[in-house]
DNA sequence: CGAGCAATCTGAAACGTTTTGGATTGGTAA
DNA sequence: TTACCAATCCAAAACGTTTCAGATTGCTCG
């Protein structure tokens, strides 16, 4: 049994013909090594976790299945499996995750979409356990994270507007706290006052995040203003999509009356009339490369935990243009 | 130790106070049973297995996220978890699927996409592994899928565009013999037929699935016949909102010169001008519900397999109208 | 010729549970 | 007094692997 097991692992210290002979047979009977068996040994599971966010019954996420195709792709290369648990309807993401670590489920955990302060955070790096999030927290201890810069994308959309005459500018945001919102709000502001120019004018909208009612509120509102903008960034797509509809509704048109920019590049950008000129973060790519960080980390904890600042490409698409 | 268990358990051959001073301890010290040795001596691990279906470098799935969450959701009501396998470059599904099943990581399976005579389906089967599909076979012995009635959903597309005057119609379907394929456009036939109007024309296109570009190019020549359709049928979303896009460049406005029916209601079908009318399928609600049907079949595997065809309900947006 | 070594193999322990088949205790009926 | 029973509890086996610490063999060297 010993000498198999080795011959399969492929140690050195079972002779050439032995360990061919082994294998043989182990392809012929069709044997693959009992998952749970090799776990109670090893302490090793072979999976890697990913607590799913609670959310609202109908809140589509575009974002998700790439991300986990990503996920899945970069750990099968490691020889990982993914494995995903959902938060039930009394349970915080926090306490799901507590339960899966002293359960021994996984040997890692990926986290995404956290805020500051994120209480997951604090918890796996007290309980040593390794793991990577997508998205950074403000004034942290090191831990491994991979994210995009939207500080830089956000301040790339300011210049690409304020090169075409645009001054009046307005950016639709959210309420809550969430790093990506910190992050591109900042490049926004950072690259105005890099532009030393008095007559830009910046209008800021902060709804709920998912009510999506709010939101067209807010913009109906700041595009009816007398002094409405004549540019709009939007903190993701969803929003800046809202906004054509709601410019459609109020009669201006996209990009002669009003210019507007997203972030996200979903489908639904490319399918726009006109089409949503927005930046894209290559969701799927970011999540192989979030896996190979992990597995790199359990592979060897000791290491300092590597972080990655990943570009946002600019789509040009058609809902921007000269200033009117 | 036999005793922790059994109270834990809630075995009633265990004194009530010694079960209450068990489970407070358990509290106290933060313990969860380990998975492992728990999987080891039980059989079953806890998991429900998903396969990726594997796909093109930058082929976008709204679906799956959906999926993923209502599976997610509909597990953890049941004590189960999700785990998530990608097939690597050099694997088939059928391959990743059997070595999951020899090693036992997974109590069962669900499958997604399936086509005719899918392998999976057999190999499942035979090893009578417990396993629930989205999807239907054609003339398959019983199995436990859940599918929405494309066929319906279909035939009811028909009849509201015939019912606005429209004569010539178009499918914009796919090369691939996926089930939903058959299935929906054998509605559409029938519908057809039912309809018993020798005004009726059915003209058809099929580019492969993952090929826009050959899409693009099919539906351009479709309408640019001098009889082309008034009405436009999509086997999905995706391919409504590439022929809205293509009749926009060929000058015809949607919905005076065409009507547009899609399939999925996927987000870009909410935002595209004019919004595109489709069917919903609940995708994530659908998902739930096969993971109730999956683990109702775990835990009594004798049970006749159970199949549930819901029906899509139709979003009626703004791109079908009176034909011209 | 014995010691020492390299190459190769193997028995047994260990991992953390659940389950099985008693063991123990105290009480009750014959 | 003995036999039996119910209510509890517990020791040990079992699950399938990996790893540790030898064991065995055959060879080389002094």
């Amino acid at each position: 049994m010993a000498t198999a097991s080795r011959a399969l692992a492929g140690y050195s210290d079972v002779a050439v013909g032995t360990r061919e002979r082994v294998r043989q047979l182990a392809r012929e009977m069709g044997y693959a090594p009992n998952m749970a068996g090799r776990m109670l040994v090893s302490g090793r599971t072979g999976f890697v976790g990913l607590v799913l966010p609670v959310r609202g019954p109908d809140f589509v996420d575009s974002f998700l299945g790439d991300f986990v195709t990503g996920l899945g792709e970069g750990l099968v290369a490691e020889g990982c499996d993914l494995f995903i648990a959902a938060a039930s309807k009394d349970q915080t993401e926090l306490e799901v995750l507590q339960h899966l670590v002293r359960a021994g489920r996984a040997d890692g955990f990926v986290l995404t979409r956290i805020a500051d302060g994120d209480p997951r955070v604090r918890f796996l790096i007290d309980q040593r356990v390794p793991f990577t999030t997508h998205g950074r927290m403000a004034a942290e201890e090191s831990f491994s994270w991979l994210d995009t810069d939207g500080a830089g994308a956000f301040a790339t959309a300011f210049r690409l507007l304020h090169d075409l005459g645009h001054r009046r500018f307005g950016i639709i945001s959210i309420a809550e706290q969430m790093g990506f919102r910190r992050d591109r709000e900042a490049g926004l502001r950072g690259a105005i006052a890099a532009a030393d120019d008095p007559a830009v004018i910046l209008t800021e909208t902060h709804a709920p995040r998912f009510d999506t009612a709010a939101h067209r509120h807010a913009i109906r509102e700041l595009l009816s203003r007398p002094d409405r903008p004549t540019a709009l960034i939007a903190l993701f797509d969803e929003l800046g999509l809202i906004a054509m509809q709601e410019a459609n509704a109020l009669g201006l048109s996209v990009p002669q009356d009003l210019s507007v920019i997203g972030f996200d590049n979903v489908p639904a950008a490319g399918f726009a009339m006109p089409g949503l000129t927005t930046f894209d973060q290559a969701t799927r790519d970011s999540a192989r490369q979030i896996a190979a960080m992990l597995t790199a980390q359990i592979r060897s904890p000791a290491e300092a935990p590597a972080t990655t600042l990943r570009q946002a490409v600019l789509i040009e698409r058609a809902s921007h243009g000269p200033a009117p």
